[in-house]
DNA sequence: TGTGGCGGTTCCCTGAAGGTAACTATGAGA
DNA sequence: TCTCATAGTTACCTTCAGGGAACCGCCACA
C-alpha cells in the first residue's frame, strides 16, 4: 500500500491483502496452483515481470507460508516452488473472488462507461 | 498497481483487484456496509483518510456501481453515500477472504517469526 | 461580519515501488 | 575456451500514488 497508514492495527484482512492486492503475487499463486514451478520457467510464464520482482514475490510468498522452495540437487542447483496447503487454500479463497469478478464484471463495465458518458459535470 | 503493465487483458479478477487491493475502498466498503453514510462523517470514521483520497476512493467505487450518491436537499447540501446491492455482494465475497485472513493469521505470523528469525544466509 | 461546517477541487512534493542493468558462482556443452 | 543457463543480488534511476495544504461557494449561527 503506498499509504503507509498504520490502519494495519493488526487487522488480518491487511495481511492478506497485501498479498492479494498485488498483481505479482495473484498471478504467481495462479500459475503455481497449476503444479509446481522452477524460478525461470515462472519467469517466462508470468509475463512480464522482471527477475527481481519474481525474486521478491517468491520471497514473500515464501515467508507467508505459502509457497515452498526446494532447491534439486542438480547440475546448476535449480529450485522449485510450490503451493503449500496454505497457499492452495488461500488460492481457493482467490477463486471466490474471481467468480464475483467474472459475475459482474459486465455490469461494472456497463456501469463504468455510462459513468464516463454522462456529461453531467453540474 | 505500480506497474502500470498491461496484464489486465480484459482479466475480470483485475477489475476486482483494483478496488479490493486499495486499502481506503475496502475500509470504506466495511464503513458503509453498516449502513449509508455522508462525505464528512466518513471521513471522521475511516482513520487516516484525507479529503482527496476519499473523493478519489468515493468516485471510483460510485463509478463501478458498488455505492450510491444521494444528495440530501438540506441547507448546506449533504450527500449521502450508500453501498448498492452489487457493493453489498462484493462486501460479501471480501468477508470470504476475511474469513480466510482470519482463520490463517496466527499460521502466516507464525511462519513470518520463524523466516525472519533463520539465519540461514547460507 | 466573522467563523464554522458542508463537500469537494487543485496544486505541489515526497517517498516508496518497481524497472533496468550489471554482477555473482557453477557446470554443461560446442 | 567461450558461451549459455541456473538463480539470484545489488545499485541506480524513474515514475506515480498519495499526503498536505490552500482554495472554492454556500448557508447558518452568533
Amino acid at each position: 500500500m503506498g499509504a503507509r497508514r498504520k490502519l494495519d492495527y493488526d487487522c488480518p484482512i491487511r495481511d492478506v491483502l497485501d498479498r492479494v492486492g498485488d498483481a505479482w503475487s495473484v498471478l504467481t499463486i495462479l500459475e503455481l496452483s497449476k503444479g509446481p514451478c522452477r524460478f525461470n520457467a515462472l519467469r517466462r510464464v508470468i509475463d512480464g515481470i522482471s527477475q527481481r520482482m519474481l525474486a521478491v514475490t517468491l520471497r514473500h510468498l515464501e515467508r507467508d507460508g505459502l509457497i515452498s522452495r526446494r532447491v534439486l540437487p542438480t547440475a546448476p542447483p535449480q529450485v522449485e516452488y510450490a503451493l503449500t496447503d496454505r497457499g492452495q487454500s488461500l488460492h481457493a479463497a482467490i477463486g471466490q473472488l474471481n467468480s464475483w469478478a467474472v459475475e459482474h464484471q459486465p455490469g461494472i463495465r456497463a456501469d463504468r462507461a455510462e459513468y464516463d458518458d454522462r456529461p453531467d459535470v453540474a
